[in-house]
RNA sequence: GGAAGGUUAGCUCAGUUGGGAGAGCAUCUGCCUUACAAGCAGAGGGUCACAGGUUCGAGCCCUGUACUUUCCACCA
C-alpha cells in the first residue's frame, strides 16, 4: 500500500522535517559539476539581531524561487547566507538595554568592556534570525554563511581601505557633516531622512557697528546665531551696497562680524541679508571658505551649547537654548517678528532624532573617480534593473552624490585602521597593527573612529567568496547572478557594491538587479514599529505554513512594486495549498499499481484525446513558466501555475478522468492514471520553488524518479507533447459542457435530474469520444449522435460545434426558446458584422501580422458555425 | 524645485513586444456529486481617471490635464 496523505493539509507536520532533511542531504550546496553553469546570489545580510519581518520574508521568497528554479534548471547554484553587523542599529539597541537594566551607558563600561557585551549579544542573538529565515524554506548554503564583521569579511574591509587610501580615494578633512547628537556620531548624506516639520522663521535684527542701522536675517535655528560670524548679501544688491565691509554687532554675543557679499545669497528670498554661520550650515561653510571667515562650533557632540562661542547658553540643551535665546533677543528689542513656517528638518535615519550640520574631522571616500565606471556599466546595459525604471534613480544619484563620509564615532563596527603619531604627527595606514610610528619610533595610537555599516556590506559580493585571497568561489560564482532586493536600499547598498566590486574586482558584482516593493499593511500603510501594524511572518507560518506565506507574498506582485498583504491573500494561498493536497489525495487513492508501472508513459495510441489536452496545455504551462521566470515575472509565473492547477487539472481534468479511474483495473484506467501521476507530478515541480514544502511532501508519496524534487529537472517545453487536434476537440466537449450547464441552471434544472442529449454536428467523431465526459459532466443519460433532430419537445443550444438538443418537454416554455433564441441570434450576428468589417478593412489585412489576421478569420467561423446552429434551432421551434 | 510610479469590477490588484479586458475576495442562485464546503456548478458587475494625438487597430505608444503615492534636492 502506498503512503497516504493526511485528509487535512497541516504544514506543520512536515516543513521543519522536510526542511531538515534537505540541509542533511546537502542539497543546498552547489552540485560541484563543472559542467553545469554557474548560478549565484548573494543574500542582503539582514541585522545579526534582528527580526524576521515581512520584509525579509519577500525579500526571500524571490531569491529562493529564482534559486530553486536554477538548480532544477540543472544549473550549479549558490546561495551564500550571511548577516550584517549594523553599527548603529545593534550599537543602539545594546546601549538601551544597559540603561535599562543596569542604568549604565556605554562610556561606564569603556570601549572594550562595551564590545565584549555588544558581541555577547550578536551571539545570543545571531542565530535567530537565521534560523528565521530557515523557516522559509530558504535553500542557501548554510555552509558558507558569513557575518561582516568575522575574519574574513575584516581583512576585506582592511585591504580595501588601505587600497582607496593609498590610491588617494579615502582621505581624512574637516568638512560639514551630518551629526546625530543621539547617537553621536556622523553619518552619511544617505543616512539622513527629511521630513516636513512646523517650525518658525526668527526675524532678528544685527546692528551696524557705531550707527543706528542694522540688517534683519531671519533663521529657523536661531540658537546657531552664537556661531555667526558674518552676515552675507548679494554683491548686487543695492539695498545693501553701502554696508558691504562694514561691522555688525552679533548680539547677545556681542562679537563683532563683518557683512560680506556673495552670489550665493538670492536677493528676492527673504529680506536679503544671509546670517552666515560656517559650523553649523554647509552652504555656509563654503561661503566662510570663499571670506576666509572663523569657523565657531557651538555645539556639542550631545547636542549641547559648547563653551566656543564664550557665552552663557553653554551647556543647555539645543533647545532649550533656543527658547531662551529667542526670549532674549525679544527682550533685547532684537526680534523684528516670528514668521511660522513648514521645512524639512533633516533626521537621523535610526533613531529619527534631528540630526545637525557640524563642522568635524572626518573620513571620506571620494566619490567621482569610483561614480564614473559604476554609471557606465550601467548605462551600457552590463547591469540591468529590473524593472528598468529603477535605471534612472540610480544614475541620478551615482552622478549627483558628494563624498561619502565613512567614519562613524561608535564602537560596534569595523576600526579604521590608520595610526596617529602624537611625537611627529605622522599618520600612518596599514593592513597590519602599527605599534610604532615608521618615520620616529615612537608609540602610536589607533584611529578610535569605526567605519560606516555601509562600507563593508558594500563588499559583500566578493568579500563573502573569499577575497581578497583567489579563491574557487569567486572564480566560479563571481559577478552574481542577480541582486534582490527593495527600493529602499539602493543607494546605501546596491550601488555602493557596484563601484567597489568594479573598482576591486574589476567586474561588476552581479548582472541584474531586481528591486521589489514594500510589504504594507491591509490598508496599504508602511509596517512599522510606532504604528504596531506590522504582521509577524513567523506567525503567519504558524498559522498557515510557509508555502501559503510564500504563495501569498509572490502572486499577483509585480516587479518594483509595493503590496498590500492581507488576510484574504494568505487564506487564498493556503486555500490553493489546499486544493492541490485534496487533488494529489485522489490521485493517489486510484494508485494500485506500482511505481515502475506507474512512471511508465503511456503510449501515444493509448491515450485517449483528453490526456493529450491536458498533456499539450500541461506543455504549454511549461514553456510560460520559464518563460517568465526568464524575465523575472514571478506573480505571472505563479499566477499561470495556479490557474492550470485549479481550474484546468482539477475541475476538468481530474473530472474527464474519473469515468476512467472508477474502472477499477483496466487498461484505460492506467492510462488515465499514467497521465494523472505525469501531469501532477509536473505541476509540483513546476510549483516546487514557490511552495517547497508542500510539493516535497505529494512528490514523495507518488511515484518518483528524483530523491528529492529539489533536485528533480524542471519541466521544460517538449515538442513531443503538442497535440492541437486534440486541444481543438477538447475545447469543443468544454464548451459544450458549459453550455449545457448554463442552460440547465437558467432552467432551474437539479444537477441530479439526467437528461437524454442529441447532437446534431459536423464532428461526430468528437462527440462519440467524449461521451462519458458528457454523462458525467453535464448530466447526460443518453447521448444520440443524429443527423437531423426529429422531435419539437427539446431545448436546444446553439454551439459552434453543432446543434444541442435536450427533450424536456415539461420543463420548456417555447415563447421563452424563442425569444432567447432570438436574443442569441443578435449578438451573434453583432460579432459576425463586427469581424467581417475587420477582416474586409484593408488596411488591417494587409498591415496587421498574418497570425493576427488568421485569429480573426477562425474566430469568424466559429461565429458562422454558431449562426447555422441557431438558424437550425429556430427553424425546429416553428 | 526635479524625478519616478499609480488611477482597470464593490475591495485588493494582474494585464510580458499594441490585435476587443482577467484573478482573488465580496455579492446573487443552485448543489453535502464517494479529493476538497478552505469545496463544486452557474450568474451579475468595468466609457480601463479625463482630453487630444499616432495607428487598420490603444488599457498598453505620444502630448496635455486632474487627483494620488514615493524618492531626490532645498532659500537662510
Amino acid at each position: 500500500m502506498r503512503k497516504e496523505l493526511s485528509k487535512n493539509y497541516d504544514p506543520l507536520t512536515f516543513e521543519d522535517r522536510i526542511y531538515e532533511n534537505w540541509n542533511e542531504k546537502g542539497y543546498f550546496k552547489p552540485s560541484g559539476d563543472k559542467k553545469k553553469k554557474p548560478f549565484s546570489i548573494v543574500i542582503p545580510p539582514p541585522n545579526v539581531t534582528g527580526q524576521l519581518h515581512m520584509g525579509h520574508a519577500l525579500d526571500q521568497t524571490l531569491q529562493d524561487i529564482l534559486i530553486r528554479t536554477k538548480r532544477m534548471q540543472g544549473y550549479d547554484t549558490l546561495w551564500v547566507p550571511g548577516t550584517d553587523h549594523a553599527g548603529i542599529a545593534t550599537q543602539i539597541k545594546v546601549e538601551e538595554n544597559l540603561r535599562v537594566n543596569e542604568g549604565l551607558t556605554r562610556y561606564d563600561l569603556g570601549r572594550e568592556k562595551f564590545l565584549e557585551r555588544v558581541w555577547e549579544w550578536k551571539n545570543m542573538y545571531g542565530g535567530r534570525i537565521i534560523n528565521q529565515l530557515k523557516k522559509l524554506g530558504s535553500s542557501c548554503d548554510w555552509s558558507r554563511e558569513r557575518f561582516t564583521m568575522d575574519e574574513g569579511c575584516s581583512r576585506a574591509v582592511k585591504e580595501v581601505f588601505v587600497n582607496l587610501y593609498n590610491k588617494g580615494l579615502i582621505y581624512r578633512g574637516f568638512r560639514i557633516i551630518n551629526w546625530c547628537p543621539n547617537c553621536r556620531t556622523a553619518l552619511s548624506d544617505a543616512e539622513v531622512e527629511y521630513t516636513e516639520q512646523a517650525g518658525n522663521f526668527w526675524h532678528v535684527r544685527y546692528p551696524v557697528k557705531d550707527s543706528s542701522e542694522f540688517v534683519t536675517v531671519a533663521t529657523t535655528r536661531p540658537e546657531t546665531m552664537l556661531g555667526d560670524t558674518a552676515v552675507a548679501v548679494h554683491p548686487e544688491d543695492e539695498r545693501y551696497a553701502h554696508l558691504v565691509g562694514k561691522t555688525l554687532v552679533l548680539p547677545l554675543v556681542g562679537r563683532e562680524i563683518p557683512v560680506v557679499a556673495d552670489e550665493y545669497v538670492e536677493r528676492d528670498f527673504g529680506t536679503g541679508c544671509v546670517k552666515i554661520t560656517p559650523a553649523h550650515d554647509p552652504n555656509d561653510f563654503e561661503v566662510g571658505k570663499r571670506h576666509d571667515l572663523a569657523v565657531i562650533k557651538v555645539m556639542n557632540d550631545d547636542g549641547s551649547i559648547s563653551e566656543a562661542y564664550g557665552g552663557t547658553y553653554s551647556g543647555l540643551d539645543r533647545y532649550e537654548a533656543r527658547k531662551r535665546i529667542v526670549k532674549d533677543l525679544e527682550e533685547g528689542g532684537y526680534l523684528v517678528k516670528v514668521e511660522p513656517c513648514s521645512h524639512n528638518v533633516g533626521t537621523c535615519y535610526r533613531c529619527k532624532t534631528t540630526v545637525e550640520p557640524i563642522t568635524s574631522d572626518q573620513w571620506f571616500v571620494k566619490m567621482a573617480p569610483l561614480a564614473k565606471p559604476a554609471l557606465e556599466a550601467v548605462k551600457c546595459g552590463d547591469i540591468k534593473f529590473e524593472p528598468e525604471r529603477f535605471t534612472k534613480i540610480y544614475t541620478n544619484w551615482m552622478e549627483n552624490c558628494h563624498d561619502w563620509c565613512i567614519s562613524r564615532q561608535l564602537w560596534w563596527g569595523h576600526r579604521i585602521p590608520a595610526y596617529y603619531c602624537d611625537a611627529c604627527g605622522e599618520m600612518t595606514v596599514a593592513k597590519e597593527d602599527v605599534p610604532t610610528c615608521p618615520k620616529c619610533g615612537s608609540a602610536t595610537r589607533r584611529e578610535e573612529d569605526v567605519l560606516d555599516t555601509w562600507f563593508s556590506s558594500a563588499l559583500w559580493p566578493f568579500s563573502t567568496m573569499g577575497w581578497p585571497d583567489k579563491t574557487e568561489d569567486l572564480e566560479r560564482f563571481y559577478p552574481t547572478s542577480v541582486l534582490v532586493t527593495g527600493y529602499d536600499i539602493i543607494f546605501f547598498w546596491v550601488s555602493r557594491m557596484i563601484f567597489s566590486g568594479l573598482e576591486h574586482i574589476g567586474e561588476k558584482p552581479f548582472s541584474t538587479v531586481l528591486i521589489h516593493g514594500l510589504v504594507r499593511d491591509a490598508q496599504g500603510r508602511k509596517m512599522s514599529k510606532s504604528l504596531g501594524n506590522g504582521i509577524d511572518p513567523l506567525k503567519i507560518i504558524d498559522q498557515y505554513g510557509a508555502d501559503a506565506l510564500r504563495f501569498a507574498l509572490a502572486t499577483g506582485n509585480a516587479p518594483g512594486n509595493d503590496m498590500r498583504f492581507s488576510d484574504e491573500k494568505i487564506e487564498s494561498a493556503r486555500n490553493f495549498a489546499n486544493k492541490l493536497w485534496n487533488a494529489s489525495r485522489f490521485v493517489l487513492m486510484n494508485l494500485t499499481e506500482d511505481d515502475e508501472t506507474l512512471l511508465t508513459f503511456p503510449k501515444e495510441s493509448e491515450l485517449a484525446p483528453e490526456d493529450k489536452w491536458i498533456l499539450s496545455a500541461f506543455n504549454k504551462l511549461a514553456k510560460t513558466v520559464n518563460d517568465n521566470i526568464e524575465n523575472y515575472e514571478i506573480g505571472i509565473a505563479l499566477g499561470e501555475i495556479y490557474s492550470f492547477t485549479w481550474d484546468t487539472f482539477c475541475d476538468w481534468y481530474i473530472e474527464m478522468t474519473k469515468s476512467r479511474t472508477y474502472l477499477g483495473d483496466t487498461p484505460e484506467a492506467l492510462t488515465a492514471k499514467r497521465v494523472l501521476v505525469f501531469v501532477l507530478s509536473g505541476i509540483l515541480k513546476l510549483l516546487h520553488p514557490y511552495m517547497p514544502f508542500i510539493t516535497e511532501e505529494i512528490y514523495q508519496a507518488l511515484p518518483h524518479t528524483s530523491e528529492s524534487i529539489m533536485i528533480a529537472d524542471y519541466p521544460a517545453f517538449d515538442p513531443a507533447l503538442v497535440f492541437d487536434k486534440e486541444e481543438d476537440e477538447i475545447r469543443r466537449i468544454i464548451g459544450c459542457i458549459v453550455a449545457i450547464r448554463q442552460r440547465r441552471t437558467e432552467m432551474n434544472i437539479a444537477p441530479s435530474k439526467k437528461a437524454k442529449l442529441f447532437v446534431v454536428t459536423k464532428y461526430p467523431e468528437t462527440f462519440k469520444s467524449a461521451g462519458k465526459m458528457l454523462e458525467k459532466l453535464a448530466s447526460v443519460s443518453e447521448l444520440h449522435i443524429v443527423d437531423a433532430y426529429e422531435g419539437d419537445d427539446a431545448v436546444s443550444i446553439a454551439t459552434d460545434s453543432g446543434n444541442l438538443y435536450i427533450p424536456l418537454a415539461d420543463v420548456i416554455d417555447f415563447e421563452k426558446e424563442r425569444a432567447r433564441l432570438t436574443a442569441e441570434s443578435e449578438k451573434n450576428e453583432g460579432e459576425i458584422a463586427r469581424l467581417e468589417k475587420k477582416l474586409s478593412n484593408e488596411g488591417f489585412v494587409a498591415k496587421a501580422p498574418a497570425a493576427v489576421v488568421e485569429a480573426e478569420r477562425a474566430k469568424l467561423k466559429k461565429y458562422l458555425e454558431v449562426r447555422e446552429s441557431i438558424k437550425e434551432a429556430l427553424a425546429k421551434l416553428k
